[in-house]
DNA sequence: ATAAATTGAATTGCAAACAATTTAAATAAA
DNA sequence: TTTATTTAAATTGTTTGCAATTCAATTTAT
């Protein structure tokens, strides 16, 4: 019979809102989201990309992504400039404000790396060797 | 630097929303959202529970759990009872049709187990039991 | 060239998640 | 006892997440 404690997702359920939990104070400090974080994470390693690659990224739609980039284009963190190429595609670019919250970012994360420095070695290496595993293979069709 | 690829917390979040996602078609026949299902399954093991006690399993509080129970109730799966001897309490308790669904839902998280169930068993318990620590000493104060 | 199909975002609508506040009830303290 | 505190849910407001649909622009096929 099904029962909480079998199943095989709540365990990430759980896991996916504590870290969101242990963000929220850091990142309410520099006025992002956690999602928006992920978004910003990803311009900041490339700036200028579409949408549509951004949602390749971090698994979000447009559905997701439309509203969440107007609000970070709301708080002057980035802009949402039409392709003249092309007119379907919207590429995401940096203002310098966005840009320049890289290095107040850099705290985020720490409470969950502090965390994982206290695991020995071995039991995180097996935990991102597993998840990578599980990322890559897992499909929800 | 902060980079997504460093980032702790995101195998998390993705993996959460895969989950989701694999357990939308099962939970969709039998009338279920994700979060509605885990509510089932903590009043399929015992019946008649407080809210908080709901919330304390499931790591969700009343703002969460009081208008998804309200669904639930709406759908006629539970009753939502106020407690006689402390009116504060509202006892959650399974209708007939909430309880018959518990057999129905015995293959919503097939996909999931027949993923694990091709993986090396030493894998599936490393990550149960990476999992479980992870989750216990996790605190996102 | 024109119609059909595809693509990229945006929109709509619903259900979480969660902080913050409120309400009501029960308990403790003065 | 009356006041203050604590507790359990509910409410309010904002942001996600996602299915489904729409809209416009571009490609492909006829």
């Amino acid at each position: 019979m099904a029962n909480l404690s079998d199943d095989p997702s709540f365990p990430f359920y759980v896991a996916s809102r504590l870290f969101s939990q242990a963000y929220r104070e850091p990142l309410d400090a520099i006025g992002l989201t956690y999602p928006q974080y992920l978004v910003m994470l990803v311009l900041w390693e490339k700036d200028g990309q579409m949408v549509s690659q951004i949602g390749q990224k971090l698994q979000l739609d447009s559905g997701t992504l439309t509203p969440l980039l107007k609000r970070l284009e709301a708080s002057n963190l980035i802009k949402r400039v039409r392709s003249e190429e092309d007119e379907r595609k919207v590429v995401i670019e940096l203002t310098y404000p966005g840009s320049s919250l890289q290095s107040k970012a850099a705290k985020v994360a720490e409470k969950a790396d502090e965390f994982f420095n206290n695991w020995e070695e071995k039991d995180v290496s097996q935990l991102k060797a597993i998840m990578k595993k599980l990322l890559a293979e897992f499909n929800p069709s």
